[in-house]
DNA sequence: GGATCAAATTTTGTATGCAATATGCATTAC
DNA sequence: GTAATGCATATTGCATACAAAATTTGATCC
């Protein structure tokens, strides 16, 4: 493959660094996936040797990126009983997803206006990706170019603070998406959605790219609303 | 009731509530408070030992807290050498500033809409506290009081994530803060500008209250940026 | 059968130990 | 005098050890 040959080239020109990375850092990674994916369940308590055995890693390394964790709001530690899976209730997923889209909304004005074509160009090559795993029905693909142009439409407005705070929320937010897209007509009306989103950014119409997001966001709640009262209903049968 | 008195007598007779809290939370707090409020200089590298020695603490629950710390953005860590207090570009606080703002003008609509009298008198009290401490002098005083205030008027929009967003936010930039205050007339200008949005605030009318926020925040900035102007002039005579 | 309580077990929180890496310093070569 | 090299020290990253707290178990009583 070409893979080889552009990888011998630039070992001349720069030499390869060596991957130093800290065992924290990759548990955290790891952990975090394994929550946002819902791999560990919503309010299930975090058994640290049992992570740990699973990980081949000791508990200093571990206990270090749960602490991460917590701040970013994905588990919480309850003192002497460890860590437990951040369960969101309704209004959590409600506000949270409010601020995501008024982050989203700030970020619309600086893109538009000082987005290069290049950039903009990315944006639009994922988009068209995703619409190309949505055809084909390839949910994993779709979700995390989805993930990804939210991720990189905010970028555009070079905030760093701003991708920051808006990416650890994305993340934790995550499982609620994929919820939100159950059904092929709410699968649909997203794709479509992301249409708009894609077209109004490239025509540089910050009110209209603006409008579509807020929209966008607006029914991704809704839909994850309609997800949560059935959740309840489920709760009281099972009282 | 009953339970009020029982409160207050449980008070008296159990004045401690045992100490359930964690060595690693306790030092996660002063920690902050020590970067924060300037104690540890940005870019200094954190000795683990020394910190350990001066808290009586392990190195365990110290590296735990600094975990948290870089998950805030507080301190940076570099493999194998430990924790540096953060350093902000004049770009970088800006930018912060710029998302604070954004988030406090969010928190304007619902705060307005939906907050009680009791809870704005509340705000009403502290802003006069604050004068209070102004016409004295009592800096330290002031700063405690006008980051309250900014807390309290984004948790009226009863928005749990964006309560804690902004809190993280104007810990890390309250450095600057503090710095945007220096000289008397820029004080006092603080001052004046906080008048106006807790009339506005009073007066239920999100958008006096936006553009007063907005104007607010966006003063604070132009004084850090002076600031980072007369560092940067510093740094060339050095040079 | 169910409730109660104490011992046994598990699990967490913190301290300590050890190996790997980085840093500082002296020595050498030029 | 300066740059480069090797060695001693300091510091970090992770593993392990141990004590305190929580959970489970099981024996006892009603």
């Amino acid at each position: 493959m070409n893979a080889d040959s552009s990888r011998a080239e630039n070992n001349a020109v720069q030499p390869v660094k060596i991957d130093r990375r800290s065992l924290h850092g990759e548990i955290l990674t790891r952990l975090r996936t394994m929550i946002v994916e819902g791999d560990l369940a919503p309010g299930a308590r975090i058994n640290e040797v049992e992570i740990c055995t699973q990980f081949g890693v000791s508990r200093t390394p571990l206990r270090e990126a749960l602490r991460s964790l917590a701040s970013e709001g994905l588990v919480e530690l309850v003192l002497s009983r460890g860590a437990v899976v951040r369960e969101f209730s309704a209004k959590e997923v409600s506000d949270a997803i409010a601020v995501i889209r008024n982050l989203e909304e700030f970020a619309c004005v600086s893109a538009c206006t000082q987005a290069t074509d290049a950039a903009i160009g990315e944006i639009r090559a994922l988009h068209d990706a995703m619409e190309a795993a949505y055809e084909k029905g390839d949910r994993r693909h779709y979700y995390n170019l989805n993930q990804e142009i939210h991720t990189r439409l905010v970028d555009l407005a070079d905030n760093s603070t701003l991708s920051q705070v808006h990416e650890t929320l994305q993340a934790s937010m995550k499982r609620f998406r994929y919820a939100g897209h159950e059904g092929s007509e709410n699968w649909a009306r997203a794709v479509a959605e992301h249409r708009g989103m894609i077209e109004a950014l490239e025509a540089r119409d910050p009110d209209r790219l603006k409008a579509v997001i807020g929209q966008h966001l607006g029914a991704a709640w809704e839909r994850v609303a309609d997800m949560f009262a059935a959740t309840q209903e489920g709760a009281k049968e099972k009282h």
